[in-house]
DNA sequence: TGTTATACATAAGAAAATTATGCATATATT
DNA sequence: AATATATGCATAATTTTCTTATGTATAACA
């Protein structure tokens, strides 16, 4: 890939974003979905993923459910009401810093 | 500012592109240069830009030259060849990394 | 005369990742 | 039957990249 780096801060945005869009994922559904959306381009590595959600839980974002399928042990992560608040908190910040990215790396595009 | 974080990982990028437009800057003139395009939303620290351009130069990306003016030191930094072919390549990482991103926290705008 | 601006630099520490490793079950391949 | 790949979690050691703090020095301003 290469820009692995770029996604460095990102990581939290990006869980968020795509629990306030399911409702509820497990870690490594969380990894393949990135993989799919991203098409192959970011790889959440299980060092990275499964301490962030550790840490959204232990900030009280996310409320965690185990279950077994397939006598697999699967965690269930959902957004908390003060964790849907923090991912429009996120995404807006997300938004801004996208905006003033493209608006160095590309001056002409962003006369907005 | 709070999504100073997001901006991990691009510095260098961000430091290329200036060079890219400019041809010669300083140290202090990259700072307010960013500061004045985001408007005040990224405010490089001279910790992390001093260290960044050292690293440019070790990597043979940027070459120095050191004035006097106003009886203090400024040291331009400009691009090497190297370093124009490595900008081209990290803004084409940084536009894609943009793109997916957009496409994650707002997959409706981004059908292309 | 003290504060702000200009201009460089580095060291200590924190944050967030990568890389490596480990455990365990299910499924596909040879 | 044996082996590899996929699924599913986790943590430790290390690296990268930043923040924060500190240091030096001159110029301009109040």
């Amino acid at each position: 890939m290469g820009n692995q780096k770029l996604y460095k801060g990102s990581l939290q945005t990006i869980i968020l974003k795509l629990l306030e869009e399911k409702d509820k994922m497990y870690g490594y559904e969380i990894t393949q979905k990135v993989k799919e959306l991203t098409k192959g381009e970011l790889n959440i590595t299980e060092g990275a993923l499964y301490p962030a959600l550790h840490k959204l839980e232990a900030e009280g974002l996310l409320d965690v459910e185990v279950a077994k399928v397939d006598n697999r042990l699967r965690k269930y992560y959902k957004l908390t009401e003060n964790g849907t608040k923090e991912t429009a908190s996120k995404l807006a910040e997300m938004e801004e810093f996208l905006r003033t990215m493209q608006s160095i790396v590309n001056p002409k595009f962003s006369l907005e």
